[in-house]
DNA sequence: CAGAGACCATACTCGTAAGTATGGTTCCGT
DNA sequence: ACGGAACCATACTTACGAGTATGGTCTCTG
């Protein structure tokens, strides 16, 4: 027996959050809008405004479930079980494949707003703290530095996608290319 | 009736192109608007739909302005008489501080507007291509995929700026690191 | 000097999205 | 059952920026 009670909708704050989550990853900060959400959700803005006093609750409550979500991610890595640094690094990868277009959407918008500039270079700090330590595991010198230069041609990908005429390198091949020598 | 003979306006088309420009670089493509402009031209609306159609002819005309320049300076660079292919790449660095504040506009601006994406696909393209020629010139092998990554983590500065625990890399030890071993 | 065209000011319309006011419905405890 | 609180719909107001309509003023030219 389902509850197909689609004549009265109801719907709590979290999936205001969940929704806007949603939109983010596919529009942006900028495309995130009260009464297109609402429509999503199969309500109106009364709904909305009952449950945030205005939009930037919304996007504050967004930060925070980004952050919260961002911290689990990163402490997975961290405390997961996976001793060779270079197969933590390869998880970095792989997880930065899957989280790329919210990522990306994150720091557009950090961009034109202090708060998510905060949450972002918070996380950011995290991230350079792990890949840090897998290079220095691995013995690479000016580790502090590749972590950076590594993470930033990572997300200057966001800003310059491979021509036609390059060959897209392998996540191997990467890695090896910020391993050095 | 005294009619307070202040200084007349009397604007150019160009001139608003270069206000234009100019609050491109403050605060990016969504802060360039007509009354803002005007007022900062001392002139009013009127004015600039004498000049342009429309709010999006400024923005091509932008487009425009900013590929010519770009192009003359990439030409500069190409033609400029430095015979030795690491000066050549020392000074691509210090043209891109320069005009840092005006890339990361059109790079915001292109991830949301075909147009200026690609405009900057194309200004990408010639600059990859110098990059390219350089480290050529070094004997540095996979010298497209390393200009691609030295450009990305250029841009990428603009995504994740340098934390106060890292020492930020001179030019030359960037240089350095994506010439290789 | 007269008129035409270039240039601009003023005062609107219009569309959009945020935010408000208010009342109606559902649920839940006593 | 009933009264209040939680939840939502409807209709409204506000703010702002793009775009329009129209007429005024300057300048140049014949």
């Amino acid at each position: 027996m389902e509850t197909a009670k689609r004549a009265r909708p109801r719907v709590s704050r979290r999936d205001w959050v969940e929704a806007a989550y949603q939109e983010l990853v596919r529009s942006g900060e900028p495309g995130i809008g009260i009464n297109a959400l609402a429509a999503r959700l199969g309500v109106t803005k009364g709904s909305f405004y009952w449950h945030f006093r205005d939009r930037s609750e919304l996007l504050r409550a967004l930060l925070d479930r980004w952050a919260h979500e961002r911290t689990d991610e990163v402490l997975g890595l961290a405390f997961g079980t996976t001793p060779d640094p270079r197969e933590r690094l390869r998880r970095i990868q792989a997880l930065g494949a899957e989280v790329a277009s919210l990522d990306r959407a994150m720091r557009l918008w950090a961009q034109h707003d202090p708060d998510a500039a905060e949450a972002v270079r918070h996380a950011d700090r995290a991230m350079l703290g792990h890949i840090t330590a897998c290079l220095t595991d691995l013995a690479v010198p000016d580790a502090p530095l590749r972590a950076l230069l590594m993470l930033r041609a990572w997300v200057g990908g966001y800003l310059i996608p491979t021509p036609e005429d390059t060959p897209s390198a392998t996540p191997d091949e990467l890695l090896d290319f910020f391993l050095g020598p």
